[in-house]
RNA sequence: GGUUCCUUGGAUGAGUGGCUUAGUCAACGGUCUGCAAAACCGUGUACGGCGGUUCGAUUCCGCCAGGAACCUCCA
């Protein structure tokens, strides 16, 4: 390839060039959503980064299996032994199925990632769908000794582990430090060391999901889904393993150990990590209730944090903004800014729709694909990428007022390049055009009464004109005259 | 306390050992326009502090200050 994509790789701590295993296809997983509440704006992150990849991937040619799993068991709120199920626990307060309330947050959760353009993944699998599969996976760990029966629940032996391999590589954590630990948590009389883990847990009486297994009636560990779901789809090896930074340790770092102890090496070839969404400078995260859902964000609702409505192109764009591996921080102003340079694009690519090529060029976009590609194999730099559909624009609409021509070559070429990066690789979608119903008909009444206001202009009947366009303003759109006549749009 | 990381102009947010004062938003000046809006052009010369390496550091190293994430559930 001629410009070969390097992506950060959390284990080596480098970029790394990215070669899949098996050309011409990729693996990749995702930790997806606990289904137990709304999605948030942190929750956008992971979605758009990984998909962003999944859409880039995609564009280079690979084929691309994209497995981003649905957690509606295993994951409790604490690690203790009487720790409560999420999932169970909402249940239980809301007096429901648990698997309505996994219903209700999944179909919720995709409506959102709609909205997003965030595309399906290829595989969406839902972990209390694959017990059988955690329980055969259960059962090699403790064959290989990795693992030990202790009152109905099973647990990870992390000493023993880390003696054969290195537990702690993806993290940097110190497993000295984490096996001398002395924090003393409720009900963990039954790990023989406070750094092991669950691979299953025998029910309490008043929990509500369980399945039989070997070892008791219970249900599976919360790393284990990934491992086990992982394997499943994409191979005993595969490419990419992505999610958020905070779950790096434990989670991740459970999982290498988990599939090291199941099958001899390594699952994960590539390791990726988002960072995280802050408010004022602080995670924005369910513990500390400084969330806002992303309905909350589409809708405007939420006053005391939101001075406005934000829509679902405005937030995708913010996030794409700034480079996937740093944080970034909410703020109304932020928002803002991001929906205002959000329409200035997509106006650059309308006009770019209407330029009347020349026969030469004084508008250099030759080299747009080429340095929008570099920025993308560079760690997938959405924003460098920006900057240049930017630059864009501004030679757009230098020829679009007649300051710079563009040769019919160039116009095609910038077109194609345009609509590749912004739209196929960014994801980004015209809201202004999303209507389902015909609004032709429409369209040419509103261009109807601004033929009549030229007309009126050219008589320089002012009151007419003025008129015309005020009475529009008031309807909602925005008319703006131009070199030889008009351009409009709804506010 | 341990691990990892961050600190860029009014706001955001890229990037680099010396020539990008990235881009977006905001501000100011100008061009254009019946007016307005938009657009275009121009202006603001930033890289936490202190040392070191270097011909030269915002970019490399060390220390200090401030901040964050993880170490317990969290995308």
């Amino acid at each position: 390839m001629e410009h070969p994509l390097f992506i950060y790789n959390t284990l080596t701590r480098k970029k790394e060039q990215f070669v899949p295993l098996h050309e011409p296809f990729v693996g990749m997983y995702v930790c997806g959503p606990t289904v137990y509440g709304d999605a948030h704006l942190g929750h956008a992150r992971p979605a758009i980064t990984f998909d962003i990849l999944f859409r880039y991937l995609s564009h280079l040619g690979y084929k691309v299996r994209y497995v981003r799993n649905i957690t509606d068991v295993g994951h409790l709120e604490h690690d203790a032994d009487e720790g409560e199920d999420k999932v169970g626990k909402k249940a239980r307060l809301e007096k429901l199925e648990p698997m309505e309330v996994v219903q209700y947050y999944v179909n919720r959760y995709h409506k959102a990632m709609e909205r997003l353009n965030v595309l399906p993944p290829s595989i969406e699998p839902f972990a209390s769908g694959h017990i059988i599969e955690q329980i055969e996976y259960i059962k090699e760990i403790i064959n290989h000794g990795y693992a030990y029966v202790s009152n109905g629940s099973v647990y990870f032996d992390v000493p023993k582990y880390s003696r054969d391999f290195h537990y702690g590589k993806l993290s940097g954590r110190n497993v000295e430090e984490l096996l001398s630990a002395t924090r003393q948590l409720d009900g963990q009389q039954e790990k023989r060391n406070p750094a092991d883990f669950a691979l299953w847990k025998k029910a309490s009486p008043e929990h509500i999901m369980h399945w039989p297994s070997p070892w008791s009636e219970g249900f599976p560990g919360w790393h284990l889904e990934c491992s086990t779901m992982g394997q499943k789809y994409l191979g005993e090896t595969f490419d990419i393993h992505g999610g958020g930074m905070d779950l790096v340790f434990p989670h991740h770092e459970c999982e290498i150990a988990q599939s090291v102890a199941h099958s001899g090496h390594d699952a994960v070839r590539y390791w990726m990590h988002n960072n995280m969404i802050t408010i004022n400078g602080q995670k924005m995260g369910k513990s500390l209730g400084n969330f806002i859902t992303l309905d909350e964000f589409f809708t405007g609702s939420r006053k005391d944090m939101l001075s406005q409505a934000y829509s679902p192109m405005t937030i995708r764009f913010f996030i794409l903004q700034a480079h996937y591996g740093g944080t970034v921080d909410f703020s109304n102003e932020a928002l803002q800014a991001a929906e205002k340079a959000y329409e200035r694009m997509l106006d650059g690519w309308k006009r770019l729709n209407e330029l009347k090529p020349s026969e030469t060029s004084t508008v250099d976009v030759a080299d747009l694909d080429r340095k929008c590609h570099e920025a993308m194999n560079d760690d997938l730099n959405t924003p460098v990428v920006i900057a240049h559909l930017f630059d864009a624009c501004r030679a757009i609409n230098q020829v679009n007022d007649g300051k710079a021509s563009i040769s019919e070559t160039d116009l095609q070429q910038l077109k194609a390049t345009f609509k590749t990066f912004l739209f196929d690789i960014l994801g980004i979608y015209d809201e202004r055009e999303s209507g389902s119903v015909n609004l032709k008909p429409y369209e040419q009444a509103v261009d109807l009464l601004l033929d009549i206001r030229k007309e009126a202009k050219s008589k320089k009947d002012w009151a007419t004109s003025d008129l015309i366009r005020n009475r529009l303003s008031e309807i909602g759109f925005d008319v703006k005259d131009t070199k030889d006549g008009f351009e409009w749009k709804v506010k």
